[in-house]
DNA sequence: GTCTATATCGGGATAGAC
DNA sequence: GTCTATCCCGATATAGAC
């Protein structure tokens, strides 16, 4: 247990230090956990995308698990690290959820494993979370909800469960980011054209759900109240 | 591959055949496939589960993989099935698109276990699903677009793109649903009432979000334009 | 730190009796 | 249709040389 012992951020092990095996396995782990999940894996594929052999990876991680542990907390660090930012800048309430979204969907594209990842994760019931992994999670609920409540203080926004508009929110784009490389595929399949989901019509589309949805009352509109 | 020539409609062999071992397994099956994934379940823990062995499961399906094929379609078309009777009801747009999004999520309680399903097999870049499994989803894509187009047609929806809505409304869903076991544990570690995100308020939500979103023009209010 | 074996075992699949 | 026993490969993990 005492193996997760190397607190290091993803991709900088210290600015000009080896650039080598730790991080080679680092990547094609995370690469491959992402494409095929944990038991999908093989340490011997991983080795080999790594351009080393399985010994080298029982020798800096002391076990499958243990890596696969480090890969999770070093993938949604980057992200919760990328997305605090946001929330920190200092515009007002309705800018900051536009940029949060456009900002999720961006570095979700750069981190491109952490998509999937997650979907493996909530299918799993968060079994392979450990306490680290699970705050930074819990740190990105938090930073919408203070976005929210900042808008519900001032008036801004309509008064709404943050926990209910993080679902919306995120969960959407997480699938967005995970159907990506297949979506044209989908497209043939499903007969329309994929391009009307490249990321800017996307993240136009998720800012304008939010922006409805967190409109103040005034206008329940033409469409009445639902059943 | 001639293997998957069982056509039977998931939990009807038909009023009163044999209850018995061949629906047994597919039942175990869907609820292990759907808990630990396709690698992270054996065939022995499956038959253990429905308390006979590993030689019944390869009498009845050819192979773990053709088991798996089995259960996806099984499951997708269940889930499939139900959505389309309320699509085929006669009310207007908006009352068929919060019947929809209520429908999904207590179809879903009930077929509890397609959710996690459905999310590993996004994560698996759809890799797993055959034609037929394929044309299912398709379906419930088409269903939504139908709505939205009707809408649409008689000027009550605003022009929103269906995919796009459809991505925003079943995805939040699914994940609701897969997370419903393990909101208790989420909520204590994160420091929210799970109360909050009982069915009725998250179908309400869900409604919401969507009447906004398809709320004609008029009012972007005063929120203005995204930048 | 990096490699080449090799130990070990779990799990998918089959044989064949009943 | 159902069972027990078994084959056998592939995957995690380790030993130990360099």
């Amino acid at each position: 247990m005492k193996t997760a012992r190397r607190g290091r951020p993803a991709t900088g092990p210290r600015p000009n230090a080896p650039p080598s095996s730790r991080l080679r396995i680092l990547n094609a782990a995370t690469e491959q956990f992402a494409l095929r999940g944990f038991e999908g894996t093989t340490v011997d594929r991983i080795a080999a995308r790594a351009r080393l052999n399985k010994a080298m990876i029982y020798y800096h991680f002391h076990s499958k698990r243990a890596l696969y542990t480090c890969v999770l907390r070093d993938v949604f660090t980057a992200m919760g690290d990328r997305l605090s930012a946001i929330a920190a800048s200092e515009n007002d309430p309705a800018d900051k959820m536009d940029r949060f979204v456009a900002a999720f969907v961006l570095e979700g594209q750069t981190l491109s494993h952490v998509a999937p990842i997650m979907l493996r994760e909530i299918a799993e019931g968060g079994r392979r979370l450990d306490e680290e992994t699970y705050a930074v999670m819990v740190r990105v609920v938090r930073t919408m909800t203070e976005i929210v409540e900042q808008g519900c203080a001032t008036g801004q926004f309509a008064p709404v469960d943050p926990i209910l508009l993080y679902l919306t929110t995120i969960w959407p784009i997480v699938v967005y980011l995970a159907t990506t490389p297949i979506r044209s595929a989908m497209a043939r399949v499903a007969h329309f054209d994929a391009g009307r989901l490249d990321p800017d019509r996307f993240i136009r589309h998720m800012q304008m759900l939010n922006r409805r949805a967190l409109m103040p009352a005034a206008s329940a509109g033409p469409l009445g109240e639902p059943s």
